[in-house]
Parts: C-alpha cells; structure tokens; sequence
DNA sequence: CATAAATAGGACTATATTAATCCGATTTAC
DNA sequence: GTAAATCGGATTAATATAGTCCTATTTATG
C-alpha cells in the first residue's frame, strides 16, 4: 500500500496555498516547495475539479482555497488525490458485490481499516496542518 | 492507496490456512476461495521466505502456520504482502531523509496515518479472523 | 493593442508495479 | 515409478504513476 507522489505533493501544496492566505500561482509554489511545475498543474486541475480550489485566468491569476482551510480535511484532500481509499472489492464504490461476502472473515479487517484511515484524516484539517499544530 | 489482490488473496489464504489448522496444500486452497492457483503458490513463497508459514515438500505436503494464529497479526500478514506500508519518503525505510523535513508541516500527517493504520492492523490477530470475531 | 503571465486541457511517454502464467526441477508418500 | 506437492526462474499483459509537451484561452498592465 503505498502513497503517490501525487499525495504528497498535492498536500504539501495545499498546506502552502493556506499558508498564503491569498491568491496564488503554481509557478510559485512550485518553485518554493521545489516540484514540478506541469505536474503541479495537473494536480490542482484535479483539485479545482473536484471544487476544492478555485481559479482565476490571466496575469495576477491563480489558484485559492474554495472554503476556509479549517473546512478543508486532509481526509478530502486524500481522497480527490488517491482516488479510492482502502477498501476491499466487497466495500465502497460502485457496489462490486462479492458473492463470498456473506461470512467472509477478512472482510471486517478492510472494512476497519477503512474506516481507521477515514477517521484518522478526517480529524485533521488543511487549517491545523498550515498552523504546523501537532496532529 | 489502493490494496492489491495480493494482500486480499493472502489474507483469505491465511485465514483458510488457520482454519484449517493443519498441512494444507495450495491446490485446496486455491480450488476452495476460488483464487488462481499459479499466483498463490507466489503468495505463500512469499510468506514461507518471510517466516510466516513453513512448508512441506512432496505428496501429502502443503503448508502451514509458523506459529500459533494468535501470534500473527494482520499488521505482519500485510506487510509482508503489499511491501511497504504508508510512509512519507521522509520516514519509515532506508533513511531517505528529506532537506524539507525540518519544520515541514505535512510531514506529521503521513507520520500519523503510518502509526494509526500499524496500530489498528497489529491489534487484530490471525486467530481473531478466522474465529469471525468482530474486530 | 500587444504582451506576458496565468489557467485549461489533450496527447504523449517512460517507468514501475501488479497480476498473473508457464516451465522445469526437486522432493516424497504411496 | 508415479503422482502430488513445493521451488524458483522467466516471461507477459495490463494498469497506474509520474511526468512532459504543446496548444488554446483568459486577462492585467504598459
Ligand atoms: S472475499 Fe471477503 S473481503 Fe474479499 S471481496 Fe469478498 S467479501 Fe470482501
Ligand atoms: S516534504 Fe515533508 S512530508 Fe514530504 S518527505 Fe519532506 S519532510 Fe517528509
């Protein structure tokens, strides 16, 4: 189980655009926290996709927060970025029913961790990780 | 983050395997969940390499649980098949430390989910699943 | 009005991992 | 001797990640 490089740069680029305050370009972000610019790019348009930025075209342009940052959690962010959380075929998306379902033993354990990890990001908000608050 | 069928199909082996409690070769594992048996037999060279069950060679072989299924946690099963669990590049293996790592504000974040998702995994046993006790 | 800075989005590539499959070798109970 | 099993290497197909590149569009400012 691993974590995309999309995640982590995606957060580090939020908690940066909260630490802002105000509008502002990828090109400066990723020049300060040193990422790639066009991939930046395509992490913020799935992030503006997904509404939790918004944008301005133009010169003086950029991207910002479409809510407050202590509205925002890292739980939400995840999910746009990884895409699915943890989850075993039986749980989730688009009820992939598994016929073993009924008395499986492994299915409580995904179901858990699902849940674990939920819990865990959904406590933690984009405002509490900009004010570098121990989490 | 998604989980491989590797940590699925392992998993439901295992659990096969601790209900079984005693040798039990691949093909009746693979026939009984339904699983493909080439693949399988990878999954449990894995596990025997990584100390988790032991095996018996020739007509009459399969495998077996290393130790008591109360002595085996979901945390070992799953690291052992999916690698690597969630980590920032800053933590966890090999020491990849990071020039951001000082005063890096997504860095607790990545910390947290890795000890949360080891805690609520290593607290449930092999034992608990196969007997369907609700974790 | 021209220009430069910015987002928007499609196409492309490279690499890695997953999820197998296949084959041949070895071991061993019967 | 044979069949049932593990063992291990090689190969493959599909998918996802991590980018890169190019073009179009928007817009503040001189
Ligand atoms: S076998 Fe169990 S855990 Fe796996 S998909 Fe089916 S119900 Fe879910
Ligand atoms: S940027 Fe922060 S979270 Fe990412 S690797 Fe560096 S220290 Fe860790």
């Amino acid at each position: 189980m691993r974590i995309s490089t999309r995640s982590y740069y995606g957060l580090r680029a939020l908690v940066h655009l909260a630490k802002e305050r105000r509008i502002c370009p990828t090109s400066k972000i990723a020049k300060e926290e040193n990422l790639p610019y066009d991939y930046l790019q395509k992490i913020f348009q799935r992030l503006k996709k997904a509404g939790l930025i918004k944008s301005v075209k133009g010169v003086e342009g950029g991207y910002l927060l479409s809510r407050p940052a202590k509205r925002i959690s890292a739980g939400q962010i995840f999910e746009i970025l990884e895409g699915r959380m943890a989850s075993a075929p039986c749980l989730g998306f688009g009820q992939l029913s598994c016929s073993r379902a009924r008395g499986c033993s492994s299915r409580d354990l995904w179901q858990k961790l699902e849940t674990t990890i939920n819990q865990a990001l959904g406590s933690i908000t984009l405002a509490d990780l900009a004010a570098n608050k121990k989490v």
